[in-house]
Order: structure tokens, then C-alpha cells, then sequence
DNA sequence: CGCGCCGTTGAGCCCGTTCAAAAAGTGTGG
DNA sequence: CCACACTTTTTGAACGGGCTCAACGGCGCG
């Protein structure tokens, strides 16, 4: 599973059956032998390089994606000029799905923040695909509402906290996630963030120049060490701490 | 229908059969003659008096809920003691389903705004009848990813917009959600808002003295014109312009 | 080398906050 | 109908966190 995150890296010509990430993804529930079945439903797997649109704000959306390997994130322009990072994807995240509202027209943008490698779906062969398995409805929805825990929770971010308590979580949120994902020893304090200023900038609704200084503030006080993208923390609870987090809440793994 | 979205009132004892919320509500799916089923499935009907908490953050969580009269408010408290308003609710919506992440315990709490009331039912009973009613399943999901949309753009609001564009935007989401359900004619431009310049706060990450003034300049431009519990938005398109808002995003009714 | 991207640093300003006090509603009971 | 308490809103004055603008430094890469 570790290769499956590292960033960039040449996708294998990924095959369902040996799918690194399944147990994170949406088809986790189905059975070795109904793993076919899906792989049919997959319209394509595709390979972008870094800096790549997945789907833009405003296209007619008809595919959902499963992000299989590396980094990216959704976000929306405002007419104004300004961007919002509304979510950062990691490999097994499943994203695209969107209620028909916008008259069928995406309402965000995603964008590939390494190189990727994706499985693409029509989202009428996945609603059709729901009728023959009930615990992929019932899988997805849990999904979706675990992706609300994280969006309440960056809500509570660019809402109420500071400058430092929002970097501060963020971090802390992307280090949890990945080393969930990872399956990482609690004795690693290390893990592999290729964000830039910028983009913490974007998804905290600050100016890439403040992150700068509070980053330096925060490595002052030893409170984390950020060199992309290698990101240290050393103390976890401290960590949540200063962001104004209750940590109780960490997210598990477990399935519906 | 109408009736449904008064504050306050006393609630008839609510049979299902003549719902009025339903063709907004999770069980519009179902055929009249499936009604009694999901009657059967609801726990409890629960009439609260305003400022009541339907559940707290913390506490475990087995029961979601229907709101089918009043307004109510989903929102998070911080270590720190500051608050935020995450999502407002409307007559129809349906809240409480949370992923099994933080050791069952919710994440959030869930407060009525005015009196209210609700329908109750137990996950475990509804991931049951989501094995029997798939449509129900994909319902969910869809109410969802629906949500999904406005914690998004709320996420926008408070990362990117400044305070004047933050509450224009919350009084036009408002605004056009009531209309939507009520079915209000285009010709009306008036709704009833039962929100303090604190809830408004509250949800848009600001102080309540800050509201008051934005408030008092946006009544001067004739933009809005607020005085509880009537909201008057002469151009709405005018509104959302001031919001830095792209408005062919309109919340659309279509169901899956 | 030279160009682009990314991060750093400084100085000044402005939006929204804080603190404080008073005014205007709103509801309740006599 | 008024008295009283409580909640909500208004207004003022001063502060400060984060922004803007601008320049420079470092690093990778053709």
C-alpha cells in the first residue's frame, strides 16, 4: 500500500484485483470474485501529470473518480479572482459525485497536485451498479458523511480560529490522514506533504505570506518542522493543542 | 405545505400519510403505500421548545431525525469557547447521520432554533431499511452530496469572502432556500428569517457587533432590508453580486 | 548561466475585533 | 396598562491580526 502514496512515481497499469487501495475505496465491500464486475463499470484509468484539471467548475459532470495514486484537491474560484482549496484528496478518496444542482454543471474545479494516476466511472453506471449492490450505496453514503466530518471541521477553522490554529490543524489533519492511511508505526513522526505555502495559503484563507511567518514561527517553537515536503511533528497532542482541536474526535478507520 | 415553516406553532400530532415535508423529506421515494412502513421505523415524534438541544457533541449517537417544522441549527463548539454555526435548518431537512468516526460520539450538536418538530428514527433501523428501499439508500446519498454543495460554498464564505460578502451570501442561500420549499412566486420577495445578528454571527465567523453595521450599510444601499423576522431582498441578483456569489448555481428541487 | 518558482523579510495600512455603554424591543406578571 | 427584567441591537473609540506591496534570496532546471 506505501507506494500508492508516494507522489508522482510511475503508475503500475493498475489492475482491480490488485488494487492497492481497494480496502480504502468505495468497492471495498464487494467480494473478490464481484471485483470483475467493478473493473467492467470502470470507463478508464488515467495517468495526469502534476498541475492537471481533473474536472473544471462549471463543465457538464457525468464521471466520478477514485484518486488511486498521489496528491490532489478540489477548490473554487470566485468571480472576484480569489480561490478556496476546499479539500485535499488522498489515494483511495473517492470524489466527483455531486447532486444535480448548477444544471448539471460542476460547481468546483479538482486538481491533480502531483501526478496522479485515476479510475474514472459514469456516475449512471455507478447509481446502476447500486441496484445490484446495496452495501455500495450504503459504503458511499458513509463516505460522503465522513467527508462531512472533515469539511464541519475546516468550517470550524476558517470560521473561528487564528492563523496558527488553522495551519496548526491542517497539518495535524494531513498528517492523521496519511499515516491512517499508510498504516504508519506510532513511532514515525515523519510523513510526505508536497504542499507549497500557497496552497496551505488557499485552504486556509490566508495569504501565502502569512504562512510563511507563522511556519516560521511554529518551527521556532519546535512545534513542527515543514520542508517540503517532508513534514515532522514531533508531538502530535502539542500539536493539536495549539490548533484548538479536540483530538478524541480522530478519525477511524472503520466501515459501516 | 406553507404551515410547515412557521416558527413556533403548535405541531399536529403528524401522521405520516399526510406529511406535509415528505416530497422534500428522505422518504419521498417511497410510494403512499410504503408509508406505513417508514411510520413504523420512526422512534418518536419530538415537538421542542426553542433553544432546545436535540443532541450534543460528545454525546453517543443511535438517532437521526427529520426536522418536519421550525427552524434548528447544527453547530460546534471549540476547546477555546468560541462557537460555529455550521448549517442552518429548514422544514424537510434531514440531520444526524454521522459516520461512525470520534468512538460513536457525536461531533457536533444540533440545537432548535425556534420551536420545533421532529421525527426520530434509529440508524441502526435505517441502514435496515435501506436493505429493502434502495431508492432510500440513494436518496440519502444524493440529500448528501446536496449538502455537500452549501458546506462548500459556506467554506468559500468564510476562507475567501469579506464580512459584507459573507452576509449577503448567507441571507441569499436563506433566502432562496425558503423560497424553494415554500414555492414562494417570484413576484414575492419576502421571507420570514427568525435570526439574531449573534446567529448570523455565529455562522459567518464574525463578531455580532460587526453584523450590526454591515447590516445597517446594507439596508442603506437598499440591498437588503432585515428586521426580524422579515427579510426583504428587493434584487436578488443585485444580492448576489454584492455576495461575489456566481448565482447559476441556483439550488435546483430535482431528486435523483 | 539565466529563468521560474518558491520562500523570506520589512513597512504601513485596513478590516474586523474588543470593550463599554446605552437604546430599543419583547415578554411577563401585577 | 405599566413596571421590570431580559434579550437584542446600536454606537463609539481604540487596538491589532492579517493583508498589501515590494524587494530580495535560494534552489532546481534547461
Amino acid at each position: 500500500m506505501k507506494n500508492a502514496l508516494d507522489s508522482g512515481g510511475k503508475v503500475p497499469h493498475a489492475h482491480c484485483e490488485i488494487c492497492s487501495v481497494r480496502d480504502l475505496a468505495l468497492f471495498c465491500p464487494l467480494t473478490p470474485n464481484e471485483i470483475p464486475e467493478a473493473k467492467n463499470y470502470r470507463r478508464a484509468f488515467r495517468a495526469l501529470k502534476a498541475g492537471s484539471i481533473v474536472f473544471r467548475q462549471g463543465e457538464p459532470h457525468h464521471e466520478v473518480y477514485t484518486l488511486y495514486s498521489g496528491w490532489a484537491y478540489l477548490f473554487q474560484n470566485l468571480p472576484n479572482g480569489g480561490r478556496q482549496i476546499l479539500r485535499f484528496l488522498l489515494p483511495g478518496d473517492f470524489f466527483g459525485f455531486q447532486a444535480d444542482a448548477g444544471n448539471g454543471r460542476r460547481l468546483h474545479s479538482a486538481k491533480a497536485l502531483t501526478d496522479v494516476g485515476l479510475c474514472e466511472f459514469s456516475d449512471a453506471d455507478l447509481l446502476e451498479m447500486f441496484q445490484r449492490h446495496i452495501e455500495l450505496g450504503i459504503r458511499l453514503t458513509w463516505m460522503t458523511a465522513q467527508d462531512e466530518i472533515l469539511d464541519y471541521e475546516h468550517l470550524v477553522s476558517l470560521g473561528r480560529r487564528s492563523a496558527q490554529e488553522r495551519i496548526a490543524y491542517l497539518l495535524l489533519e494531513l498528517f492523521d490522514r496519511i499515516r491512517l492511511r499508510e498504516e504508519t508505526p506510532a513511532t514515525v513522526h515523519t510523513v510526505d506533504l508536497p504542499l507549497t505555502q500557497e496552497l496551505i495559503a488557499d485552504a486556509c484563507g490566508l495569504t501565502q505570506v502569512h504562512v510563511s511567518r507563522i511556519l516560521k514561527s511554529l518551527q521556532e517553537q519546535d512545534i513542527v518542522h515543514f520542508k517540503r515536503p517532508r513534514l515532522e511533528v514531533p508531538d502530535p497532542e502539542r500539536l493539536a493543542a495549539i490548533a484548538n482541536y479536540d483530538r478524541k474526535l480522530k478519525i477511524t478507520k472503520a466501515s459501516p
